[in-house]
DNA sequence: CCAGAAAGTCAACGCTTGTTGGCAAACAAG
DNA sequence: CTTGTTTGCCAACAAGCGTTGACTTTCTGG
């Protein structure tokens, strides 16, 4: 096979696919445990049994389906005041646009490499923002953390636990209430 | 049986309560669906059957191990200006010394009944506590949301994905950044 | 002391789960 | 057309689950 040429798309690539749509979709309704292969499967229209060819376990089919990245725009070009309002703002774009995060969360709770995933986005993508803001880096993991405790109590609330006055709330509510917080983690 | 009399205490009553311990530490540390009748009998070195018998079933069981009460001070009670910090050390005294509440969190994401115990929570002991405030209800229901989104994403990064800096800082440390957040919630 | 109730054990049920191996159909290359 | 490979389905497995009913042991009131 000529390493030039593009490959040729595979006839299972969209079933391999099909398969990691559902795999969100369930993960994300119901988490880990109650998300089950054979449900995963008949969603895609398959047998449960391809899901193991494809992806050999619920676990690593787990893990493909939960690869997420927070897409954080850089800090360095964003208005010093307007930092948290905008920071709000683009993580409820990215949540409400892609299921991964819900799955992500509902998951994270009684899945411990979910939970590593989880972590590992907040000390990769967010650290490192701080950082770049001039916080020294000990620092910045701190600061990391706690816009977790804001913008993840934020999804759980919202998607997760339905608190009715929150998914009241409208995008602009959200971002008015919480930026002034996120603000003041990142700048002090 | 003279009404008047204490009852005397029934035998069984410390095998009731040495299930519902057993139910509060499995719920908590495994969530709602991976906690199983089995472990839970085991720890309290019982019969899974006398389980069913004393709690009817599992769901019944978790109702009865998730009843909970955050015992919110009278903040009228409290200086104005502390309200913030004096909630958030109040927080964390009440989840640090029992694990019913953290046995409700992670339930409460794969559990319905579960999820409305903890919209309950919020809505009927921190929504009046806003209205005692001054706020009218809609908006007191509002505030109340807004400090379950910054408290419950506390619980859940410290505890739940035990994100390593929260899980790092100090009471103290936690009090310092959070108690402002819940100020400007609480008191606009 | 004795009958009846309470407390506890045991074995099994029906069901669902992740996972496996064998076999049929569809396709691709010669 | 004939191979060999890829894609797919089917049936079954071993294990674990919540739950049940029959049975034995322990206590208690008269």
């Amino acid at each position: 096979m000529p390493a030039h040429e593009t490959v040729r798309p595979k006839r299972s690539d969209a079933t391999r696919a099909a398969i990691l749509s559902a795999a969100r979709e369930r993960f994300a309704a119901d988490g880990y445990e109650r998300a089950t292969i054979r449900a995963i499967a008949a969603d895609a229209g398959i047998d449960p049994a391809m899901v193991m060819r494809y992806y050999g376990s619920k676990d690593r089919l787990f893990a493909a389906a939960a690869e997420f990245d927070l897409r954080l725009p850089d800090v360095a070009t964003i208005p010093r005041s307007r930092l948290g309002v905008t920071l709000v703002g683009h993580f409820l774009d990215r949540w409400e646009g892609d299921e991964t995060m819900l799955a992500l969360l509902r998951a994270a709770v009684t899945n411990e490499s979910a939970a590593e995933k989880m972590r590992a986005i907040f000390a990769t993508q967010v650290g490192p923002a701080a950082v770049r803001l001039g916080h020294p880096p000990a620092q910045a993991r701190t600061r990391a953390g706690l816009i977790a405790t804001q913008m993840l109590g934020l999804a759980l609330c919202r998607y997760v636990l339905r608190l009715p006055p929150i998914v009241a709330m409208s995008r602009q509510d959200l971002v008015t209430w919480l930026g002034p917080t996120v603000q003041r983690y990142l700048t002090r």
